[in-house]
DNA sequence: TTATAATTTTAGGGTATCCTAAAACTTTTG
DNA sequence: CAAAAGTTTTAGGATACCCTAAAATTATAA
């Protein structure tokens, strides 16, 4: 037996599927695979078809599905990728479990078996050593939890900041000032031009469109976050 | 301009590609791409031709190519969630860079938002706090090289360790000691059947096919490692 | 500068995903 | 138990990738 099976991350999403169906249910049906992967029936029984070819699942047409041992361990495995990633990003990373979870279903494909086998090895670490261990995290989460200061120009369309201060003398400095731009304002960055130029802000509920270079002046505190 | 643009992980690649040529040389020829990405010539034009279609790139039927604005931004983009991931893997993994380049390879299309600001985070806080966290970072490296101890049945092809013990008494004791089974004997798996039984090692030379009962019974030490 | 070499594109195929609509089959129910 | 309802498969179509082989174009070199 070839040890070197690998299918596609689409089949791999199936075989995930089986697998906590029949954990669920003693066998799946193929309506089962439709509703929990969002997909049409008839993209179901393809799928099927191709996982009966590699050994993986038993199915005949009009019956109920269940898995070989070799699909199975391959079940096993993928559960075991999206486990350690969503743990991993849970434990370690501080996200929040529905986030860590979607997350870890787009990952689980993609994770090579040394990355993976390190992260394991780190959410690991992290509990069994809870002395230095919590208190190292805790201040990582906190870090994150710290917001940035940068320049209104290198945020992003939906970043929000605040103004913490504007740089600026002579012409800029007077627009900047005209336009409400002074320290402690809360501003949301709405769209950027391809090169920047103008980026468009909402604060105090005014729209304003700034020049790169006006933009560059400013200093912003940014809102850490999503 | 609508700011959730978003392209096949193929697509993506190009993309990353183009602005690694473009980087070094100016512009970008099909030919060099091809070579890069391991693709014959005419997928390359394919590849370009939706790259045109969505104003990613310049391109015009044996011309060379350069990056829109628009192209460059998403081609930094996905270069900084590829440098992120491998810098996280390199830093705080202690993964060795050509790995964690290639996995970060791998994973730098499907990483979401969240986790990817997360990483940063984490390999930042890292380095600006060498104090507590080199400690406890060294901590971990020293646990990633320790190596651990299960029953052999637990293995898969490939692991290697040493035995630490047999815990078996009678029938399947003695076969298993007049097997060279013994402590302190290094093997390796080389296969395992679908259920595990039986698994297949090399030992002092020689192959052995054990049952799957006798695996169970036979403590080991694991390598860590790849 | 034209012949040869190299590159690039077109033409035509193959697979994996997905879809809708219609046909085949099962299950439920009056 | 047969008709209605529900499920599953087949049929046929679309897109994104990739390929090889041949045609078109550009570059090089005698």
């Amino acid at each position: 037996m070839t040890d070197a099976m690998h299918i596609s991350a689409s089949l791999e999403d199936y075989i995930e599927a089986i697998f906590h169906i029949v954990a669920e249910k003693q066998a799946a049906k193929p309506r089962d695979l439709a509703e929990r992967m969002k997909v049409a029936g008839s993209s179901v029984t393809g799928a099927l078809r191709m996982l009966a070819e590699k050994a993986l699942i038993n199915y005949t047409p009009y019956d109920i599905i269940t898995l070989t041992p070799a699909g199975k361990a391959y079940a096993e495995d993928v559960v075991h990728r999206h486990e350690a990633l969503r743990d991993f990003f849970v434990k370690v990373l501080a996200v929040d479990y529905k986030a860590a979870d979607e997350a870890a279903c787009g990952m689980e494909h993609s994770v090579s078996k040394v990355i993976l086998e390190r992260l394991v090895r780190f959410a690991e670490f992290v509990e069994v050593r809870p002395r230095g261990g919590e208190d190292w995290l805790s201040g990582f989460r906190h870090h994150c939890e710290r917001n940035t200061i940068m320049k209104m120009s290198e945020l992003k369309p939906g970043d929000k900041g605040v103004i913490t201060a504007v740089a600026a003398q002579g012409e800029i400095g007077q627009r900047l000032v005209d336009m409400g731009m002074v320290k402690g304002t809360p501003f949301k960055v709405l769209r950027k031009a391809p090169l920047g130029d103008p980026i468009e802000i909402q604060i105090r509920g005014f729209l304003l469109a700034l020049r790169k270079q006006e933009a560059e002046c400013v200093s912003v505190e940014k809102k850490a976050g999503k």
